[in-house]
DNA sequence: TTGTACGCGTTATCAG
DNA sequence: CTGATAACGCGTACAA
């Protein structure tokens, strides 16, 4: 509440404001003794500089924004903690928002935050976005962003993503060699680009192996939709039913897993799974089931670096372009196939 | 970048920045015509107030900090939902610090925190807290904290909680009554006011119902042990082997479902599960397990409102005390028992 | 009804 | 080596 200022220590110490500030950041030659002086009443007043004064100042905040679909999703929190890793060994605050799936909703928040001053965005699309409109006018005014995970094509700026295609097609192909013929694919939403991009190598791994695409193995479930049992059943309805399931979330998997244990359907005897899962919950399923993990963590420090970057020098020619960081397929032990 | 102020209005206008000021918060009783011009103006150019130079003047910023142990985790990351949408209704925003489970980080962050001038502080101990002190002087300087899920006794604010005890004997009655005998509980770190509270009630349960409270039965899983399935496997080489598991995070839960599925255990036959999870992963795993369900996002929403009681109306006597959210028991069916 | 001057906390510039 | 002053953007007491 009652926060010591530059002021006080002047005032104290009978020295100007100048001089105290000075001392404290050791900028001009001051007189060692005063210095000293400053310097041990500083710290025994337990004396930190306003922020909010040096950000008027300076015109920036040394606060990051973050915009992300929903907050309680085991990837986008885990790429929020490498983000926040990241920014605080930096010097930077992280101030987060939802877009809760919603394009006006994503739209006012970006306001929001350029209003706030944040130095930066870093900003996943709400499944709704089409129109990038908001954010390229931000970025005409070489204000920085970086996107990740759901990218625009229609943005020009540094983008970073999980290899999508290149996950799903080692899932498939993993599956395939296990010898199953009737790969079931559970995912997220259409029109977004991972899932274009999961449903690619999904496709190509089938397609490069000699095995049809099949669409009604193909089953999209929207984010709000939490009940996967009616999909699974549905699913095992078919004729050959699947006799493995690639699950483009971990939210999937877990629900694949949980639906097929209740139908006392035995994991890898009669079906496979594979899920695209994150950290933590891959370690926890890899048991039963094969995942493709997400560099969840890695994406959010990769944005974050870029993004610092582009903040604190932002007079060279910005580094525009995708990054695709690695998946990494963790192979169920095979013995038991 | 450029982003137009008062000053830039007025000169423009012909006016002086105070009447610019004034028109635009219509306070004084300014002519009509001259606000309507203002107002125009201000529209067309996107005035926005600078919330760095109001937070400079009024000596608030209007951020809240948020500082959890980690961000990863389906508790936190759906208390932070609660949170950011009360918060966000209200003006005010969010900023995210993680301790780590690090008594150490949890202090420089706190620190961080208040120099950055967050308007008040909303935490939740770290695995490591002990000594609240740091946090006894920021109360006793009247700054606002509001505690939730991991609380301490010794520090007297706000504190927002689960009914854990309430969840864990709810948990534990229902195996009872399913006519399981043996219930072993996987749980976190002892030494935590949430594990505690979650012993006690599972414990209270066992002995209301004549059971004995087995020790060999009990498991404490640190938060960074990524493997479950040792732990489970030296669970069932007991003897007489659990026929039930109450595991006491979602994680847990989780971990237990993967490997039981790996031994080919069939879930309700040969054992039980209830999980103390959080809404989304219950309802996933809810077919084959009953859950108990943590009020992840209500806890944040209620701290968050009574943190934002606490910074509106200081002069108020701060209303003290510990609020319980009940949890929510979600049986499984139970044709299957 | 409108304008002038000041202060919030800090640092850079210029003067001494 | 040190002090006075201006400036960052805003709101407001006071003066006109």
């Amino acid at each position: 509440m009652e926060a010591v200022t530059i002021k006080d220590i002047a005032r104290a110490l009978n020295l100007s404001t100048s001089t105290v500030s000075r001392a404290l950041r050791g900028s001009y030659e001051i007189n060692p003794e005063t210095k000293r002086l400053v310097m041990e009443y500083a710290e025994r007043m337990n004396y930190r500089p306003n922020p909010i004064a040096l950000s008027l100042k300076e015109n920036r905040s040394r606060v990051i924004g973050v915009i992300v679909p929903q907050i309680a999703n085991d990837f986008f929190s885990q790429a929020i903690n490498g983000i926040e890793a990241i920014a605080y060994n930096r010097g930077y605050h992280v101030i987060i928002a939802q877009s809760h799936e919603s394009f006006e909703r994503e739209v006012v928040t970006v306001q929001q935050s350029v209003a706030r001053k944040v130095d930066g965005l870093l900003i996943s699309l709400s499944s709704e976005t089409n129109d990038v409109s908001h954010l390229q006018e931000l970025r005409q005014k070489n204000f920085p962003i970086v996107l990740f995970d759901r990218v625009s094509d229609e943005l020009d700026t540094v983008k970073i993503v999980s290899d999508n295609y290149g996950g799903a097609f080692a899932a498939t192909e993993h599956l395939i060699r296990s010898g199953r013929r009737r790969i079931a694919h559970v995912t997220i939403p259409p029109y977004m680009s991972i899932t274009q991009e999961r449903l690619a190598g999904y496709r190509a791994a089938l397609e490069q192996n000699g095995l049809p695409y099949d669409e009604s193995l193909i089953r999209y479930v929207g984010f709000g939709q939490h009940e996967i049992d009616p999909i699974v059943d549905d699913l095992l309805e078919q004729s050959p039913p699947p006799d493995a399931f690639f699950a483009a979330s971990d939210r999937l998997a877990l629900g694949c897993l949980a639906t097929l244990q209740a139908r006392r359907i035995v994991i890898p005897e009669q079906v496979s799974i594979v899920g695209f899962t994150n950290i933590g919950v891959a370690h926890l399923l890899s048991p039963p089931m094969s995942t493709v993990v997400q560099p969840a963590k890695e994406i959010g420090q990769t944005a974050a670096e870029r993004l610092i970057e582009l903040i604190e020098r932002k007079q060279k020619a910005a580094p525009i372009g995708t990054v695709r960081i690695p998946t990494q397929l963790i192979a169920r032990q095979s013995s038991g196939v």
